[in-house]
DNA sequence: AGCACGCCGACT
DNA sequence: GTCGGCGTGCTC
């Protein structure tokens, strides 16, 4: 680039700090510095090395300063990571993202490029000089070092010497004894994982555990051999987190033979096996035929369209969207699929790799970083047509995208949890946009966001109505739990569940119960004074977990050993107390149920029909998932039990029961969407009976059968759905009729944060007010958050209500700008927009 | 975030 | 009179 200077963003600048600054341009550096390049540049007083990326070229030399002054720009010093450098499309992309989710420039990079490729400047320091010439010890304390270590990054001097450290390293630079080197640091690709096993049969290590046997004298390797016992295996990052387990204590067991430690291996790509299917039987019905050409139209209008396929299960969705797969790559053009989790939705990247083969990249989260790494460089070399992935698949570095997929439309997944909390559907759109394609998003149970903009003409709507081949919509019944508890059923299953799976299994059929609730029991609580157990580092109940195979009584003594309280938050455990902690009495009850007691419950009432729980207790290693659903599959048990992840994915053809444990239990959220979640839950479960050439039938339990949302669900009517919360949604200014803005301030110190909260409060609401007299922007709390204390910190909330548009999201940029500089250091601020919960 | 400038209290 | 506390404000 033939230019005076550069403009750049510095990468690690804080939020404050953030915005465009120009340095000279070299003569030497012109050739090989163009936009998107990453640079290194001096910055601050200190001029302390900064990576940063160009994003345009200026003629000027010098700029004015706070004080209206002329001063001269400080030079580019190196071009670095030149394969990274970023494309025009990217560096859009990364605007795009900053204004949408208002987050640094440099955090908006980093989630366009492949995991933490390079997160930032080292900074290694040397001795330059013989002999140490300067004046005080501490100085001459750290040259020794340096000059018997040689090169030292910072970080490893400051662990040395604590931070006083820099003034020694500055003093020293400025007489010319030690000088400083950068280098970009990239996160390792040979990060392998270690995990555990035990060794030993479960009883010895039970009685090895509990100290019945005294080959293990140490109360934390005890511990570690039972933490393992209880869940299989164990990571080693897992052990270190939960039990402070040390390297040498894992070592100390496998030297007994007692544990056994793998290494992560079989990390590698596990779809690059899959085999080709033929390319042809893709048969579109007629109706399929119909969607498909108005999805085409769409397509070639040559302009950005957005299109929602709205189809019930089994309505070949999937066919539709391969065809049109076919279409785009036609043109030469590539797309982007994207799945809510891979994991879960082992078919469709069957089915798409399955056709296209070596053309496909899958983009999943067990990817390593090395493995992410060659996807990108695959990708951005043109190797790729199709990219198959979750939400960070949006960011694809492919050229020329002709459509973008995004499947299970609904899906939260799709919403980033960490900073930058983008939605890969706006991600999508811009992308879209930039590259004049389509954007096809399909469900059988659309966004009430996506399907209100379908009805308002932003989005084209297409609609799949008939179910294909011979599959039906399953016989819905629904059963009052009410009832069955006055007649004295208190199992958390009802004598019509019990029948029908009973009936399932003796025609040699398979049942699929869905329970949103893991662990045993919900939570512990006195019976005498009304304590339940609370989570000593979150403000939640424990949940009660059973060990593996453990059969558990009702009371705490008998449960005692037997497994432990768990906080669903932080992860934090405990063992079961046996006697009250508030008022010693031994009257412990332990309230509600979760999968594992269903699952006790189940074994008991069919002894031989196999039931296979699934839930995040039972899917920690890696593929699980996968090799639950497949001993499903091939029929190796008769009853498949889990939360949210039996919903989705496979087709079980020998499925004809399907049956909602607790079809409540999501509705009482306090969140706006609580209801919207309800459906479209039962809906997908509803959905996995009756696939082959069987009827189906679902058994919806509840304690509200009369409850709106329930029975619409229980008739599969959407659309009715869809009118009745709209209308709630209007009336009482919810999205999609507002944008809504989550702004969490987040303490250690309780006291502190509650005295900074009022006035921070304010300054928004006053911000709020001088600014938008015209455009209603509506400030609610502050307020605590629903799990007010987790993992120790204490969160207080304001919510604001607004629409988005340009003065809006300056609003939201000056109040994380701002803010903070008016907070204690132990108060932190995060902003979510649109956040997925609430 | 660093880093320097600047304006007040406990020391020689 | 000076050293050093950390409040305030800037970073091309």
């Amino acid at each position: 680039m033939r230019k005076a200077s550069v403009k750049v963003r510095i990468l690690d600048a804080p939020f404050a700090a953030d915005s465009e600054y120009r340095y000279l341009l070299p003569d030497p550096l012109a050739d090989s510095v163009e936009v998107g390049s990453f640079v290194t540049v001096p910055f601050g007083r200190g001029d302390r090395r900064h990576l940063a990326v160009v994003v345009g070229g200026s003629d000027e030399a010098e700029y004015a300063a706070a004080d209206g002054r002329k001063k001269e720009l400080k030079p580019v010093l190196s071009v670095t990571q030149e394969r990274f450098a970023l494309s025009e499309e990217q560096l859009g992309l990364c605007s795009f993202l900053c204004s949408a989710t208002v987050c640094s420039f440099g955090d908006a990079v980093r989630t366009v490029l492949p995991g933490a490729a390079f997160s930032s400047l080292k900074e290694i320091w040397t001795a330059r000089a013989e002999e140490y010439t300067g004046e005080t010890s501490e100085d001459s304390h750290v040259f020794g070092f340096l000059r018997s270590n040689g090169s030292t990054p910072l970080t490893a001097l400051l662990r040395e010497f604590g931070p006083g450290v820099q003034d020694s390293l500055r003093r020293m630079r400025k007489a010319g004894l030690v000088a400083e080197d950068y280098e970009v640091s990239e996160s390792s690709n040979t990060r392998t994982a270690r995990y555990y096993t035990l060794n030993v049969s479960e009883s010895e290590a039970s009685d090895m555990a509990s100290g019945i046997s005294h080959v293990l004298r140490s109360a934390r390797q005890r511990a570690i051999v039972g933490y393992i016992l209880n869940n299989g295996k164990a990571g080693e990052d897992e052990l270190r987190r939960q039990l402070d387990a040390t390297r040498n204590q894992l070592l100390n067991l496998c030297a007994k033979n007692i544990i056994t430690e793998h290494s992560e291996e079989f990390f590698r790509d596990p779809y690059s096996m899959r085999g080709n299917r033929k390319p042809d039987e893709n048969v579109l019905s007629d109706e399929q035929k119909k969607a498909f050409g108005e999805i085409e139209d769409l397509y070639l209008s040559g302009e950005p369209r957005t299109a929602l396929l709205y189809g019930i299960t089994g309505s070949g969705k999937t066919r539709v969207i391969k065809a049109m797969v076919d279409r785009v790559l036609q043109d030469g053009r590539k797309v982007i699929i994207l799945v809510p989790e891979i994991s879960l939705t082992p078919q469709t990247v069957d089915f798409f790799c399955g056709y296209y083969g070596d053309r496909v990249s899958v983009i999943h989260s067990s990817l390593s970083a090395g493995e992410r790494f060659d996807a990108y460089r695959k990708i951005a070399s043109g190797g790729s047509d199709v990219v198959i992935g979750t939400r960070s698949a949006v960011f694809a570095p492919l050229k020329n995208i002709g459509m973008i997929v995004i499947d299970e439309e609904q899906e939260h997944t799709y919403k980033s949890d960490t900073s930058p909390k983008y939605h890969a559907r706006d991600v999508a759109r811009f992308r879209v946009s930039e590259n004049n394609a389509l954007l096809l998003m399909a469900s059988a149970t659309p966004s009430l966001d996506s399907f209100y903009r379908a009805k308002q003409g932003k989005y084209s709507l297409i609609t799949l109505k008939g179910r294909y081949g011979n599959a039906k919509l399953p016989e819905i019944r629904v059963v009052d739990m009410r009832r069955e508890a006055s007649a004295g059923n208190l199992s958390p299953l009802s004598g019509e569940m019990m029948a029908a799976i009973g009936n399932a299994g003796k025609e040699g059929h398979q049942s699929i119960l869905f329970l949103n609730r893991r662990g045993y029991s919900n939570f512990e609580m006195c019976r005498m004074c009304g304590e339940v157990i609370e989570c000593p580092n979150c403000s939640v109940s424990l949940t009660f977990h059973a060990k593996a195979g453990v059969r558990v009584g009702e009371d705490a003594a008998s449960r005692s050993g037997k497994g432990y309280l768990i906080c669903h938050y932080c992860g934090y455990r405990q063992e079961v107390p046996v006697l009250c902690p508030s008022c010693g009495s031994d009257h412990m009850a332990f309230i509600g149920y979760g999968t594992q007691m269903v699952e006790r419950e189940l074994n008991s009432l069919f002894p031989s029909a196999g039931v296979l729980r699934m839930d995040n207790d039972t899917t920690g290693a890696k593929f699980s998932y996968e090799d639950l659903l497949g001993r499903f599959k091939r029929e190796e048990a008769g009853i498949l039990l889990g939360t949210q992840m039996v919903a989705k994915g496979h087709d079980f053809p020998n499925v004809t029961l399907v049956g909602v444990i607790d079809a409540d239990s999501m509705l009482h959220y306090g969140d706006y969407r609580a209801g919207e979640r309800t459906f479209s839950m039962i809906t997908q479960v509803v959905g996995r009976a009756g696939r082959g050439e069987h009827p189906g039938e679902a058994i919806i339990q509840t304690h509200m059968p009369d409850n709106e949302i329930i029975s619409l669900a229980c008739n599969q009517d959407y659309e009715a759905f869809y009118e009745k919360e709209i209308a709630v949604r209007k009336s009482y200014l919810f999205p999609p009729f507002c944008d809504m803005v989550l702004l969490t301030f987040t303490g250690t110190d309780e006291t502190e944060l509650n005295c900074a909260v009022g006035p921070a409060a304010e300054a928004v609401s006053k911000m709020v007010r001088t600014d938008f007299t015209d455009t209603p922007v509506i400030a609610f709390g502050p307020f605590e958050a629903p799990v007010y204390k987790m993992d120790e910190k204490f969160r207080i909330r304001m919510v604001l209500k607004c629409r988005l548009g340009k003065r809006t999201r300056e609003l939201l940029s000056k109040i994380m700008r701002e803010l903070p500089q008016s907070l204690p250091k132990t108060v932190s601020i995060s902003m979510d927009i649109n956040p997925s919960s609430i």
